[in-house]
DNA sequence: TATTTTTTTAATCATTTGATTAAAATGTTT
DNA sequence: AAACATTTTAATCAAATGATTAAAAAAATA
């Protein structure tokens, strides 16, 4: 089988697959998701499907996989540049999010659920990914909480911002009913936040009495 | 067909069957749930399921609406009293909630997750339940807003007050990943909260150079 | 106790669903 | 064009799954 030869069919019906079955395993799961509708979103033959991934497991896999980087790489990605202060990269992630997400509103729960009670070699696996991302950005943290410029613990930190975030968009439903709201001052209120939320957190991470 | 006479068989069977599916309807949702393995943890027949419940559909509305009505009722609950001013609702909200979910971690995201996509009779029927207590706090936070006590727009005050109290829940797994926490070390966290988010609502709510 | 009603079970259906197979269609190489 | 390789399809399988049925067991009633 050469490859590198019929790289462009391939990759083609490949990734038109991909796509289908990135839509409907966001949307409703995995369980809830047949094989059979991926290939009609795709507009293929179900064996076909099962000729380029396998099995069902393998494709969802390489979908979770795509889709958990997709979210977590926007959080890193900022933290790396050294040249931002802690509030530039606070606000540009919150930016970020709600930017990636509002055109993407189903990943968040879909990546949660999947990975609830899933202890999967796949949480693992990509975890370690982000692990000098991570450790920079609570060297940061504990370095200021220790200066005494700051007062907020990392897991509290990390919890509001992602949680300040991206729960709105998690909870929509209940939230746009609760709060009767249309789905255009529901975009607005998410624009609001992105400036609302970093203060918010800058607020919550100043010392008390300072 | 007497039914108060077999009454008290019958609501032993059938809260078994109930609770059974709570579990796994709770633990890995709608589609994942075999009504094979219902059957099996409540020690039953898998044909009773059926004659008490008609079909795994009915069993799931009922359960949803049961776990939906638990959820939300912690909220309302305390708005009714007339007695506590705005900061003691808070607080008392954040701690039943943080109690609550605490016992019940698998609750939240479930209800979310069974609610997306879901258009379905049970979100209205149930959301106008809690439309007195909702329309009262709202009202409360309006006119509080209007004297310019405070300055949080209700969506906003919704979104950050459940979001900062069960968003940690729900994004357990990560969180618990990315902050190298222990079980032990997230309870901790969880009950610091208990004090914590008033604090931050609070913050939240005053209204700029006040 | 006999009869009727209610509860429970074992066996079975009919679909659905993930996956495979064998062959056809398409593309590539010689 | 012949031979070979790759991609796609139709047909089919086997297992899983929600649901039903007919009959047994247990309980209630007369």
């Amino acid at each position: 089988m050469s490859k590198t030869k019929i790289k462009a069919k391939e990759a083609s019906t490949e990734e038109r697959i991909k796509e289908a079955a990135r839509k409907l395993f966001t949307q409703k799961g995995f369980a809830a998701t047949r094989t059979r509708d991926i290939a009609d979103e795709a507009g293929i033959n179900l064996a076909l499907l099962n000729y380029y991934f396998r099995s069902k497991q393998k494709l969802f896999d390489i979908i979770m996989i795509e889709n958990f980087r997709g979210l977590m790489g926007l959080m890193t990605g900022h933290f790396r540049d050294e040249q931002l202060t802690m509030e530039d990269k606070i606000a540009k992630m919150v930016g970020t999010y709600i930017d990636f997400i509002s055109k993407n509103p189903d990943l968040p729960l879909f990546v949660l659920s999947e990975l609830q009670g899933n202890p999967s070699a796949i949480a693992a696996r990509i975890n370690q990914e982000f692990m000098p991302a991570r450790t920079q950005l609570f060297k940061e943290l504990q370095e200021s909480n220790r200066e005494g410029k700051t007062a907020l613990e990392p897991f509290h930190f990390v919890a509001n911002l992602i949680g300040l975030t991206i729960f709105p968009f998690i909870a929509r439903p209940i939230l746009q009913r609760t709060t009767q709201t249309t789905d255009e001052q529901f975009a607005a209120f998410m624009q609001e936040r992105r400036t609302l939320v970093p203060m918010w957190i800058r607020m919550m991470m100043k010392p008390p009495g300072k």
